[in-house]
DNA sequence: GCAAAAGTGTTGCCCGTACACCCATGT
DNA sequence: ACATGGGTGTACGGGCAACACTTTTGC
């Protein structure tokens, strides 16, 4: 290396904040997922928290990211977001260690949970069940939840959190439990076709009643919304 | 210390993309704060660059971008908040440097422009003649604008931009000089109006037309307006 | 009185909301 | 035929956009 730098280093750490959904016809729920602690001797033994990890040193933030969220879930190519970056220096009782925290989405039926090297068990959480979290960690999910929130009135969220095809239903179902609050269906069904971002894909068959029509996200389509300038904009919702 | 890692460090540094408004009756013109890089032998010596500095090992990140911010233009209590974080590990060609970027916001009028430790100089750059920046910067400038343009949507900037006391025509002429555009005015002064966050403050004297209304930021109605839960929203503006 | 800039009124239109209503399928 | 959920039509209201109009000062 051809120079080097006078200045203290820092340990530096990812953070996903892993929302899972999972679908049924007309229900979803959204979890999170959380590690419990596994090591002894190390501080918040026990205690629930996000499942992060180190950033290696030729390793990107994001790379480090999608590392994480594969050995969590067994799943390669979860959307993931960086969400903001926590750096009190007394936020870990063992020394100044600065964490990168990420927004991940993820459809749970895709997932396989695997517990990581320091965790004795993973598991997905009810929102209004959690446990106290180590560290900052209650912060940590709290921005990222409001982060889900906000997004969803200006990106196509839910696509990441919902199977390949799915229903009008289902999709409103996902975006009632993220928002916590009901939405009227007929208008939810407008607004989202006024998007033009899905593409329909067969029928639903074998329901004793008219069959619904089954949708896929059109990335082609998002993507050249996104190029010629034209706000993806949900309105109010 | 109780407890240490067997895992690397990083160095990490903060970024702040500070721009400054400079309003006069009715134009008010944008600018980005840049130093040159000062020190010989060092990569990108000679080029213009962000303002940054590392971070010492008991200071939060927010405490490292104040003592930047205020080492740089000489003012304390500069609006800042945080951006996006960069890693990639090339970034820095001597070696593995995290940034933490953030986004300040301040009146030029109350700078007195210092040259840091390791810069020739400091000087405010327009928007459309940039020149070529040093390290990732140049992309670190673009999200800061994008963030700004968007926050203009949804949270009172400007307020941080302009002197204390300002006429509508001067909040006006900053709102079309963020968003590059123009927008009319009578509406203009009915939607900022609406938000209530606005005092009157005087009349502005020696002018040979009808005097314009001076106004100030109420910063306490402006957290009322949070706390009860109501959204700020110009709309579209 | 006139010019110049501040500030208000008015109208049309779009879009979010609410809710009544029709459609397609299995039993 | 009827129950069940899928999907469409319609009418009301609030807010943004455009622009005509009135107000207040200095000269």
């Amino acid at each position: 290396m051809a120079y080097t730098y006078e200045y203290p280093a820092h340990y530096v750490t990812v953070d996903p904040v892993i929302f899972g959904a999972q679908s049924t016809r007309d229900t979803c729920d959204l979890k999170v997922l959380l590690i419990e602690r596994g090591v002894a001797g190390q501080p918040f033994h026990g205690q629930w928290a996000l499942p992060g990890g180190f950033v290696k040193p030729e390793e990107s933030l994001d790379a480090a990211v999608a590392r994480e969220l594969q050995e969590e879930t067994g799943v390669t190519g979860v959307f993931a977001e960086q969400l903001y970056t926590f750096g009190d220096p007394k936020r870990d009782p063992r020394g100044r260690v600065i964490t990168v925290a990420y927004l991940a989405l993820i459809d749970r039926g895709r997932c396989k949970l695997q517990a990581g090297t320091d965790a004795a068990r993973a598991e997905w959480f009810d929102l209004d069940r959690l446990p106290p979290l180590a560290f900052d960690h209650a912060e940590i999910l709290g921005k990222a939840l409001a982060r889900l929130r906000a997004k969803v009135h200006y990106e196509p969220i839910g696509f990441n959190l919902l199977p390949p095809l799915f229903t009008m239903a289902q999709l409103h179902a996902l975006y009632e439990a993220v928002l916590d609050r009901t939405l009227d269906l007929p208008n939810f069904r407008r607004a989202i076709t006024r998007l033009n971002v899905l593409r329909e894909g067969g029928e639903e068959t074998n329901v004793s009643h008219r069959p619904a029509k089954l949708f896929r996200f059109d990335e082609k389509a998002y993507g050249r919304m996104l190029r010629s300038g034209i706000h993806f904009d949900t309105g109010k919702l």
